[in-house]
DNA sequence: AGCTCCATGTTAGTCACTAACATTTACTCC
DNA sequence: GGAGTAAATGTTAGTGACTAACATGGAGCT
């Protein structure tokens, strides 16, 4: 691992921490700087961005692949609601768990409304590429993709609003495959 | 009209203006305000953010009620759907230029990728209560909004990259037709 | 050792946005 | 018509994210 990647991993672990205890609004950017003992210029050299720190888009050609072989008579909607769905049952704990504490800093931060959509246009341009060789059109192609991946951020907020009391409590993947249920149609 | 509209006209206007004629970033907001007749501070005491000087939330009630009395047997994609394309089609002339001239601001400014997203909040939020009268899960009626209206700026978007290559040249209609054909799972 | 990139540091700045307090404008009530 | 009052705006001074230009350090290669 050269030192890039070590400084990178060092920006992110720091940010997580301060933001998970002070809250995301009331960390600066030199304060995490400081804590990965690195400066606010090579924070930005790293992550151009403070929302980036918390999230760098994780794409998954996984399950692109798996949008890609559903089966041809399927609408678009369809095809990327069960692709992901597969590929979602066969999610490590590790990453569920990393997932997990983004959404407890997304939930209580409205500056960040809508940011896990933003974070994740190299896996829409990906999904959208799937239903293009199944035969979709370009820009319908990625019509479909944004509207799913939009709700399915949704549904992950929602879920991770309701967590917070401990009335609820119900499981991340029900939550998951219910809003799968409704973008494929049901 | 008392003053407080008539600033925040002017000072909407005077953003539109020197948006499209230099652009959204290179548009500091001391200028906006300059061109309005007003301080900065007051620019932001009317819309707190650069963003909203361009993305009002114009609140449609009719979409809602559209989607509302959609037959029970739809599900909630598609009846959103409908519901919008129905009123999409009986938008007067003056609304839909309006629109034209954010797309473009947005289509060339990066920085506002999803900001339209963004600034349809309420309209989510009444596209969700109209499903939630027609029968739907709350959570789920919100996650089914999110994706249409992600949907649909994203098709408005790449309407709006494409039509600055004269070679194009679609319909705005025809555009959010397919969009909405996609969405509701054809 | 000397050379060379790569990663980082330094400095100085721009720009969106905020807080606290002062000032004007417009409207009402006597 | 003048006094009072509340809304709308101005002033000042600051914070914090982000950038540009240039300077420094350190690991590897010859």
């Amino acid at each position: 691992m050269g030192r890039w990647q070590q400084t990178h991993e060092a920006l992110r672990r720091a940010a997580l921490e301060l933001f998970l205890e002070q809250g995301y609004d009331a960390t600066p950017t030199a304060q995490i700087a400081d804590l990965a003992g690195v400066t606010e210029m090579t924070l930005f050299r790293h992550f151009g961005t403070k929302e980036a720190l918390l999230l760098e888009d994780p794409y998954d050609p996984l399950m692109a692949e798996a949008v890609r072989t559903r089966p041809p008579g399927e609408s678009s909607m369809r095809a990327l609601a069960e692709g992901i769905r597969q590929q979602w049952h066969q999610l490590d704990p590790e990453s569920t768990a990393a997932l997990c504490a983004v959404l407890r800093v997304v939930a209580e931060t409205s500056a960040l409304r809508g940011a896990l959509e933003r974070g994740s246009a190299t896996t829409v341009t990906a999904l959208a590429d799937a239903l293009v060789i199944r035969g979709a059109a370009a820009d319908e192609a990625r019509v479909a993709a944004t509207a799913v991946i939009a709700g399915l951020s949704t549904a992950l907020l929602e879920w991770a609003q309701a967590t917070r009391e401990p009335a609820g409590q119900v499981s991340l993947t029900d939550v998951v495959d219910r809003a799968l249920s409704v973008l494929g149609g049901d």
